[in-house]
DNA sequence: TCATCAATAT
DNA sequence: CATATTGATG
């Protein structure tokens, strides 16, 4: 078993798309909305006072690469929104600093990605931060993650709850892997997740998280492809091609579902999918 | 500040 | 229904 300590990583690499698969998209990557939400782009320089911490008391623990190549803007307090005057104006645009993303499709994918983190992690250290810096996906945010985490947690529990009861599992043990949990259900669960009372055994050895950070500020809003980008592991980091799929724009398959109409939103809510649903 | 949870909203 | 958001509490 020893083996899969020194692969666990070659094996997340080969789940992980190219950087050439990611990258292409059809989609426009800055759009108005943006632009406006950052503070409309004046035909004049735009210098913003960037923030190059020279100084910052509480360093954060992410210095990665100096990259911080793409002068965004950083997102300057004051908009002018509110009320007002403008009324609705068309609603084209909209100073809307209050811009909300489009809810996260938790595919089984990324889902995996999620247990994987967490299980590496070990019950300990999986906190939402951490678990989100470990999957590494564009766009997904402590938030996601923290309430993912939260309906995670509830499904173990419900799983220990029978697993070791026994007694008068009527149709519980069944409700289980009833249509609920559908999406836990595509991912194996560690087995330590089930006793937290155990440490884990030996997995608490990794490289260091391969958290290879850019150092953006994201933009927050429309929609935005979620992707996950290569590490590279510590010791050798080998780049296999990946013919993977492409990523879908919107498509989710469900598991148990004869009829095709996946993203129905019935109404016109963005749905946002991560890449597409391949297969386990 | 962050994590966790319950309740609630969309 | 799945996910987001909020508020209380540690």
């Amino acid at each position: 078993m020893r083996e899969e300590d020194s692969n666990w990583f070659s094996k997340w690499e080969d789940e992980l798309p190219s950087p050439e698969e990611l990258m292409p998209l059809s989609q426009t990557l800055i759009t108005p909305d943006l632009a406006i939400a950052f503070n409309i782009p004046t035909p004049h320089h735009h210098h913003h006072t960037i923030h190059h911490n020279h100084t910052p008391p509480p360093p954060p623990p992410q210095e990665s690469t100096a990259v911080s190549s793409q002068p965004n803007s950083s997102p300057d307090y004051d908009s002018p929104e509110l009320s007002g005057a403008g009324g609705g104006a068309g609603g084209s645009d909209e100073p809307a600093r209050t811009l909300k993303r489009p809810r996260l499709v938790w595919t089984p994918q990324l889902h995996k990605r999620f247990v994987d983190a967490v299980a590496h992690l070990g019950i300990k250290n999986a906190v939402p931060k951490t678990i989100m810096q470990l999957m590494s996906v564009d766009g997904l945010t402590r938030e996601n993650v923290a309430s993912h985490l939260q309906k995670y947690r509830l499904y173990l529990k419900r799983m220990q709850s029978i697993s070791s009861g026994g007694g008068g599992g009527t149709a519980a043990a069944s409700g289980i892997d009833a249509a609920t949990d559908r999406l836990f259900a595509s991912s194996p669960v560690p087995a330590h997740f089930l006793h937290p009372g155990r440490a884990n055994s030996d997995h608490h050895f990794m490289p260091f998280v391969p958290v290879v950070h850019h150092h953006h500020q994201y933009p927050q809003q429309q929609q935005q492809q979620f992707r996950h980008f290569g590490n590279s592991p510590p010791n050798g980091g080998h780049q296999f091609d990946n013919p993977f799929m492409r990523q879908s724009q919107q498509q989710q398959v469900q598991p148990r579902n004869t009829a095709m109409p996946p993203i129905h939103s019935s109404n016109g809510s963005k749905v946002l999918t991560l890449f597409p649903t391949g297969e386990d």
